[in-house]
RNA sequence: GGGGUUGUAGCUCAGUUGGUUAGAGUGCCGGUCUGUCACACCGGAAGUCGCGGGUUCAAGUCCCGUCAGCCCCGCCA
């Protein structure tokens, strides 16, 4: 039906009868001849409509023909002449003369825009989702929807290389009533009872290891019924990896070469092997367990320094038993006060009483730290043109305080960043949390984390606070991409995991009881990992947001309003369902 | 569940201290135009100011509620 794509014509095509499809871009109609800009999927081109080349009938469809319809083109490529040439565009040496322009698949007038003018603003969020079939037609989300299909395809290549089988887990699936809110859906055939969509196939991949396997991996999709955000949607696509007579360190080493492999195909050099910190030094140094290495600005333990010397919150916050912690910014006594007001307002948000600030210019002191007993020149600990941002409390409290403090920092200073790429690897997390209510213990990520071996006897033993676990993030540029642990493969550790976060032996083999009797059946040592695919595509892609590398996403409030759903049933599905929708 | 923010023509936006006929650009419709590429020029149509209530002589503008988009907190083993 076609000879050639729009946006593949070049020089070498001159003279060439071809015969392509479209939708129409742009129409530039100067009476006796017209011009039309065709858009496919590969790019745009130039159709010329003339006296000296086409039909009065074939120039009259095109004066009237309205921009998005879709239209089959027969002509000939001709160069351009000379002055009508454009630079800015991959085709702007030739043009179609058009001998033939027939609509094929009419259009009605587009509700949104798919052409822009250069900096002109795009629809708005809603009316994007809600017009999905024209926004996915703009060249950007076109790149964006190639260049994930293109990671996807390279995550496929690597993992096979390597030795992964595809394999392909259940989507209905059972509940999990802890962690995330499941999904249900009813079964008909066994009324009253419901599967679960997966939150992930974290047990199945346990399963698949202790059948033997030896290697698995999935581009599996999941499903989360929790709250959405920027880079959270409630159905979304991890690249999910696990592996047989594996240490930690292997798998550290495979993820690292698929992770190359997709910033290669997104057009990045990067290096491996990554470099590794603990979650302790992460909280210590950062303040959060993704923290973005591409800058220093790291928090330090002023209480030797600042400490009794008459301000009354940093004294009283020691005597509770938390500590002094601050940021020295080489340079940041340049912030206006307008600019630290904005600091102090993220740590209030943040939790925190205030932001104390003692700055450096022109070897005077300023800032509510000039004022500590004995403060002087000499012994600030800042050079000229420095700035001490500090706050005191619960180490809890100061962590999140200043690690939003932190990312302020970097982005009123705009320091230059070390390097572009800065891929950490974070380990040692502790195995298990408190409840909020603080009356009991959680997995800190999920029951089936090995404890660190030196920690797996205490553990046995009947201890839970400050274990630590075999689990690894990976972070980049202050994005968790992914996470990972080493499995328990001994059931009895298992179970005492579970007994641990409050379930008893009878519930716990009710809701594991198959992976526990995988594991009795002969179960290789295994560890894995899962990467957020999407999240990966964003941030190669330059997307500020997930919606721009998912076709067809949710809302914040978690509808698609393409095909406007979720969506009231008929009484009679309920019934068939055994389902009564409670009004409230 | 909570907080913030936005909602005015098909689209993107402006709209002063509450004031009489709600504007612009673009798109759309009609016309002129043979080298444009944000074509140019002339003319025209186009509004439930998200929705509901209230205050007021008078509400796009103020108040209350509500719906929707976005961002954040909680939540996301």
């Amino acid at each position: 039906m076609r000879t050639h794509l729009c946006g593949a014509l070049r020089m070498k095509h001159v003279a060439e009868q071809v015969r392509l499809g479209g939708w129409v871009h742009r129409r530039r109609d100067l009476g006796g001849i017209v011009f039309v800009d065709l858009r496919d999927r590969e790019g745009i081109v130039q159709v010329a409509l003339g006296p000296a080349w086409a039909e009065p009938d074939v120039i009259a469809t095109a004066h009237e023909i309205g921009a998005e319809n879709v239209v089959v083109v027969e002509g000939t490529v001709a160069e351009r002449p000379e002055k009508a040439r454009n630079p800015d565009m991959a085709t702007g040496d030739i043009e179609v003369q058009a001998s033939s322009f027939r609509v094929v698949g009419p259009a009605d007038t587009p509700a949104i825009p798919v052409w822009r003018t250069k900096g002109e603003p795009p629809p708005s969020e809603e009316h994007r989702l809600e017009h999905r079939h024209l926004d996915l037609r703009r060249p950007e989300m076109q790149r964006n929807l190639e260049l994930r299909h293109r990671l996807l395809q390279r995550a496929r290549r690597s993992m096979s290389d390597m030795g992964f089988y595809e394999i392909e887990t259940p989507i209905l699936t059972r509940p999990t009533p802890e962690g995330a809110r499941d999904y249900l859906v009813p079964s008909r055939v066994n009324p009253g009872q419901f599967f679960a969509l997966p939150q992930s196939p974290q047990m199945y991949k346990q399963v698949l290891m202790a059948c033997g396997m030896d290697r698995y991996f999935q581009i599996a999709r999941c499903f989360r019924d929790e709250d959405l955000r920027a880079d959270r949607q409630p159905e979304f696509t991890q690249i999910d990896i696990e592996a047989s007579f594996v240490s930690a360190s292997d798998v550290h080493r495979t993820v690292e070469s698929v992770l190359v492999d997709l910033w290669e195909e997104g057009g990045q050099v990067i290096e491996a092997p990554f470099p590794t910190m603990s979650h302790a030094d992460a909280m210590e140094r950062y303040g959060t367990d993704k923290p973005d290495l591409r800058y220093g600005l790291t928090i330090e333990d002023l209480g030797a320094e600042l400490s009794g010397r008459g301000f009354a919150a940093f004294d009283q916050a020691i005597e509770e038993g938390g500590r002094i912690r601050g940021i020295r910014v080489e340079g940041g006594a340049v912030l206006s006060r307008k600019q630290l007001d904005v600091l102090a307002t993220e740590a209030r948000k943040a939790g925190a009483g205030g932001l104390a600030t003692l700055k450096r210019k022109d070897d005077q002191l300023s800032g509510p730290l000039a004022r500590l007993d004995g403060m002087a020149i000499e012994n600030c600990g800042l050079d000229e043109g420095g700035l001490l941002l500090v706050a005191a409390g619960a180490d809890q409290l100061t962590s999140v305080v200043l690690d939003r403090v932190r990312l302020g920092l970097i982005d009123l200073l705009q320091p230059t960043p070390r390097t572009d790429h800065a891929f950490t690897w974070i380990d040692e997390f502790p195995l298990f949390e408190a409840t909020k209510d603080g009356t009991g213990w959680q997995p800190a990520h999920h029951p089936f984390t090995a404890p660190r071996e030196e920690d797996a006897e205490r553990l046995r033993a009947g201890e839970v606070a400050g274990l630590r676990s075999q689990h690894y993030d990976v972070v980049y540029n202050g994005n968790e991409l992914g996470s990972g642990s080493i499995r328990i493969v001994d059931p009895e550790l298992q179970l005492c995991v579970l007994e641990a976060i409050g379930m008893g032996r009878e519930e716990a083999s009710r809701r594991f009881g198959f992976l526990l009797r995988a594991l009795r059946s002969g179960a290789p040592p295994h560890g894995g990992f899962a990467l957020g695919f999407d999240r990966i595509t964003m941030l190669l892609a330059g997307a500020d947001n997930l919606r721009d590398v998912i076709a067809f996403p949710k809302t914040t409030a978690a509808r698609a309003l393409f095909e406007d759903t979720p969506t009231a049933v008929s009484q009679d599905e309920l019934r068939e369902l055994g389902i009564r929708v409670l009004h409230e």
